[in-house]
DNA sequence: ATAACGGCTCAAGTATACTTGAGGGCAAGG
DNA sequence: CCTTGCCCTCAAGTATACTTGAGCCGTTAT
């Protein structure tokens, strides 16, 4: 079975080699293994655990939570039902984030339409309700009445 | 118009009132008046920067760009041109974000298929290669051939 | 009038996730 | 043989975003 360096590694997944070993001090690597010189060997077997912390990690999950999952992983089938709940879970909290993205991004747009049309105007004044810097309610009704 | 403390601004946006002080101390909130005693007072005009600032930090955006964008707010139309460039480029950063944890929620549904069906059986050794802890691709073939 | 309630500042502490630096080992190439 | 390159540990430093604590002020309720 193909054998990689840390260095390696931290090439493939685009993490400095410091980080690959805060990780494994941080116990996200309990599956890494050493040689007789005590440099650590990573295996085809681990590239699997690899992509799981990178995704987990994408999804910007603590590392202590990312920890209890792969020490699950290396403990084997007697955990395969934490496992799953930690896949549910996972999957719900992400679903949840990704639709407050969506909100945002919603809101990000609205933004850009007044600046867009501020920008053109020169000013932010024809907005505004008299004497205040409140936008007017009419031009948010009227930007969801041409964005739909 | 109507006025409101920090207390009072903390409870809507759902923050502690040291946290709205060190936005304010960051920056955050150039807008914010005093009264005679020296404590801070909110009007309705602010509220739709405080919105703002909801969402940019619900979308994890470093303070020191929020702090940019709400100095450019107080500068007044000379900077409109920034301001809606700023839209531009968070409306773009925000959709790389929201498609990298779609691909991430695509894969933590893949995992938790596989270890609802590990689970099921009470053991991953189904799943994979001879003599490795790898999983054979024909299961994640077969995963994408039923969820299409 | 005095205690409670909220507001204030300033300094220090905490948590997370790394990064950097010092000092050292082992193996391969000139 | 010794320099280069990659590996190692351990300790300390950095950045971000808050939180906590000490000590104080002014308004309001008893």
């Amino acid at each position: 079975m193909k054998k990689y360096t840390i260095g390696e590694i931290a090439a493939k997944y685009h993490v400095s080699v410091p980080t690959l070993r805060y990780y494994d001090d941080a116990g996200l690597l309990p599956f890494v293994k050493r040689n007789a010189n005590g440099q650590r060997v990573f295996t085809d077997d681990d590239l699997g655990y690899l992509e799981v912390i990178d995704c987990l990690k994408r999804s910007a999950i603590p590392l202590r939570d990312i920890r209890t999952f792969m020490e699950w992983c290396v403990q084997g089938d007697a955990t395969l039902p934490q496992r799953y709940q930690f896949m549910i879970d996972q999957e719900q909290a992400l679903e949840q984030r990704i639709q407050v993205l969506q909100a945002n991004l919603a809101f990000l747009r609205w933004k850009k339409w007044y600046y867009a049309h501020a920008n053109e105007a020169g000013t932010e004044q024809l907005f505004f309700l008299p004497n205040t810097t409140q936008v007017d309610p009419k031009w948010r009704a009227q930007y969801l009445a041409d964005h739909d």
